[in-house]
DNA sequence: GCCAACGTTGGC
DNA sequence: GCCAACGTTGGC
């Protein structure tokens, strides 16, 4: 089982917003390295690390976990969705999601700052400088870290 | 709101 | 295939 990390302003969607959903579709994305993570690596199981951007404290706020195979991102395909690509088709799909589920919103989180004071944490993707990419892979042992530290 | 860092596009 | 220009991300 892998561990991977999701990037989304909760402006956009939150973690609330998935607790409510219960799942939803992770469309939308339109980088290759993120895509090929959710088509070719994730796993039905893995456990997802939501993490918040573009807010005043950026942080990890809770868990979810991959719930369906990759398939086709649907917005792709339609001309009103701010996803649009008129370069992905039916025939030949450009992007692919998954789904993923809620599991729990965290009491206490894990702001960046946080990540970046924690010895153990401080090497993750996400606390790199100029670190863009919204779906990155989390090592076991990051997640152990993690998941001992928040509540 | 600023702006550095990054990914993508497209002319050549 | 290079690389300048552009658009976006996301911390601050």
């Amino acid at each position: 089982m892998q561990y991977w990390l999701l990037k989304s302003e909760p402006a956009a969607y939150s973690i609330d917003d998935l607790a409510r959903d219960g799942r939803t579709p992770w469309d939308g994305v339109r980088n290759y390295q993120a895509r090929n993570f959710m088509r070719d690596e994730m796993k039905v199981g893995d456990v997802i690390f939501f993490y918040h951007s573009n807010i005043k404290e950026p942080g990890i706020v809770g868990e979810g976990a991959v719930c369906s195979t990759p398939y086709p991102d649907e917005t792709a395909f339609d001309a009103q969705d701010p996803h649009y690509d008129p370069k992905s088709s039916r025939e030949s799909p450009r992007w692919y999601l998954v789904d993923i589920c809620f599991k729990k919103k965290y009491a206490c989180g894990l702001s960046l700052a946080q990540i970046r004071s924690v010895n153990n944490l401080c090497d993750m993707r996400v606390a790199q400088k100029g670190s863009r990419l919204s779906v990155t892979p989390v090592s076991k042992e990051h997640a152990l870290v993690i998941r001992a530290t928040v509540t």
